[in-house]
DNA sequence: CTGGATAATGCTGAGCAGTTTACTAATTCA
DNA sequence: TGAATTAGTAAACTGCTCAGCATTATCCAG
């Protein structure tokens, strides 16, 4: 509890930061509303504001017919688009770059199919090249972007690779962070696709509410990223939720449950196989009903596990199969019943696979936001990365 | 991030605490060592650490002989004495009293031996008299204290019962927060046992350098305890930590293997048992060995769980068996190392079985400082319950 | 069309906290 | 005894918030 200092230039710093955050995300606000919310003297909120405009953080809405009686309220506008972030998730199948603005709403989405086995140069040319076609719809440049995050599979480590383990072939010996920086002269930040789906479920998701998640990635993998005390739990190595690993966690093996059910056509990918697996469960197929069963006692097991370590408030089903959470959360209820002292609520995501580039970008807003906290905020432009500090460039907060 | 305004009044406040955080725990300093620790000019410290004086939490050091040249300066020592707390563990065979002053100096410590099967009643009794005793002994009454948290077996909830499930003989029936309320008209606080001693592990045991701590409390009852970012874990039910409710880790049958081990003299108490076993195994004994193999085998299971889901930066092994980690650690080690995809460092815990209570005293502290910096420091005086939000009793902060 | 009611804005002076600067006080050492 | 050094103190200054009042823009009733 290092508490420190403050003198008079810092507090004007902490009260212009609050009046962004009173500005941000709400509708052009007056300045008696904005003294509310941040709990300012309105002439204290008036020159604030006033400073916050010349910078260019805000803009005036000039007042146009009001309907109520007075003289009408100039109103004050966040401007979000004083500066964006990128949001990439790199899958196994599909890359998928988000562009945001600083308000976090989507100003580009744009998802390419890659190759399963292909290899790390090409799936990042087809990276770039996604990039590209994003920027270039926006009419921006690289040097617009304040922030990349970029989701992939496996544990990440500090410098961003994922040197342990990963589905993506050849994937272990890939620097995305380097391939990125040598485009981008902003923060750019690896993260695990579980953490990063995680966030998302907690910003935008159903878990919204809550501050102890514990977030399942379900399908042809499995995973989990935790959320304790409304923070991503990253751990010491950024290897948290690899609760997979475990030998009596059949995480690895569960989906295989799936596609062993008697009746899969033979034809059918693995992908597939799941997907007609769970619907005919719904139809009623006893024996598809048996495979899920396998499959959600297996996966209940790891679940249970991060439920005992950590007893969350919510777990959240996502992921691939989260579109057949109808057929699996019951069952999955029940195996938690076995298991655990407390059970949280179990809820399924709606986010499908959007989550991780979703969260991709609310960690690069994180990463603009804990800048501005740290630097204080002057005019609006493309934060460089912090070379002297270079021992950790993945974790810049 | 609801960071709000700030005004020169509560300025003042922060500042004048930092002045107590850089006061606290340190020798008698003088104005020019604060003002560089507080990040503060000379002259504001001066006027700062007067009001602390005459407010009377701190005190000053006339300056004595000096050897250095120059005009020898006053120092200034924080008032540790200006309040106390209590820790207490509520253990199956013990109670164990500490009484401390607000820089975390114990003034008192006092073990009592409790009878296993004692009931509830007794059992509170046995505190009672503990507590008498060591107020007695310090020459003070209920009303100096400013924090009491007490340690015990089992999930706690919010309202500091164990309903769960407990060890402790009737204790789920127990309401131990109301009945030292009776006593004590300051904040009254339960917490699990192995909780409070992780807590204890990080803040003057072992493990004082890491953010991230899985406490495994081994003996003959296996729990354990989490602190994450430098914050204890509660989980949202207050059941964090409890892993070894899983079938799957055998944490409930594993001392059994000591117990079992051919050779163990049949008139051994449990607690005896073990101990035999450990000498044993380190005097060469074959069969000792491996019954603290299987021991081990047993227990790294519900750890290398732990590892997995949270990846933090220590393990510490503590609790009764902690004084025969010289032969637990390395097959533990090693066991782990099948298991886990990153080894944390692996450490036995020196604190023996007063970690509990120093814990306790920790939290207690630590209850003291969150209503310092939220009410802000008048003259020091033992805080009263806050009984308008009485929904989390036991979580006041 | 005009004057009153209403509500936001703009301005001024008071108060406060911390910093800087300069000066005085107390000690050691040559 | 005086130079050097460090601590304590006082005054001037900066910069911020706040309270209150005057000003301005708009609506609405007559």
């Amino acid at each position: 509890m290092a508490t420190t200092g403050t003198d008079l230039s810092r507090m004007r710093e902490m009260n212009m930061l609050s009046i962004v955050w009173a500005l941000r995300g709400n509708p052009p606000s007056t300045v008696t509303e904005l003294a509310g919310r941040a709990g300012l003297s309105r002439p204290a909120v008036d020159v604030l504001v006033q400073s916050l405009v010349t910078d260019g953080w805000a803009e005036v809405e000039e007042p146009g017919t009001n309907s109520v009686v007075g003289r009408p309220a100039r109103r004050f506008r966040f401007r979000a688009d004083a500066g964006h972030v990128l949001g990439i998730d790199i899958g196994v199948h599909k890359v998928l770059v988000m562009l945001s603005d600083l308000e976090g709403n989507l100003v580009q989405t744009l998802r390419r199919p890659v190759d399963p086995e292909a290899a790390p140069k090409a799936r990042l040319a087809a990276v770039d090249r996604a990039i590209d076609k994003v920027l270039r719809g926006a009419g921006m440049a690289p040097a617009d972007i304040w922030a990349v995050t970029v989701g992939v599979t496996g544990p990440v480590d500090a410098s961003g690779r994922t040197t342990l383990s990963t589905p993506l072939p050849g994937w272990h010996t890939a620097d995305p962070v380097a391939h990125l920086a040598a485009r981008f002269s902003c923060p750019v930040q690896v993260e695990n696709d579980c953490k990063l789906a995680a966030v998302a479920e907690r910003w935008k998701g159903v878990a919204s509410d809550a501050d102890d998640i514990v977030f399942l990635l379900a399908g042809l993998r499995t995973g989990a990223g935790l959320i304790l005390d409304g923070a991503l739990r990253r751990g010491h190595g950024g290897a948290a939720g690899e609760i997979g690993a475990l030998k009596a966690v059949r995480w690895l093996s569960a989906p295989g449950h799936l596609e062993a059910c008697p009746g899969v056509p033979a034809t059918a990918a693995p992908g597939e196989a799941a997907a007609w697996v769970f619907q005919a469960a719904r139809d009623g197929d006893r024996q598809a009903r048996t495979a899920v069963r396998r499959y959600t006692r297996d996966l209940a097991v790891g679940v249970a596990a991060l439920v005992l370590a950590l007893d969350p408030q919510v777990v959240v089903y996502g992921g691939g199969f989260s579109r057949s959470a109808d057929v699996v959360l019951e069952p999955l209820r029940q195996e938690l019943t076995k298991h655990c002292l407390r059970l949280p609520e179990l809820r399924a995501s709606t986010l499908g696979d959007e989550s991780v580039a979703l969260g991709a970008v609310r960690l690069a807003l994180d990463e603009v936001d804990s800048r501005l906290l740290s630097d204080g905020l002057a005019a609006p432009s493309a934060p460089r990365r912090d070379t002297s500090r270079s021992e950790e460039p993945n974790r810049p907060n």
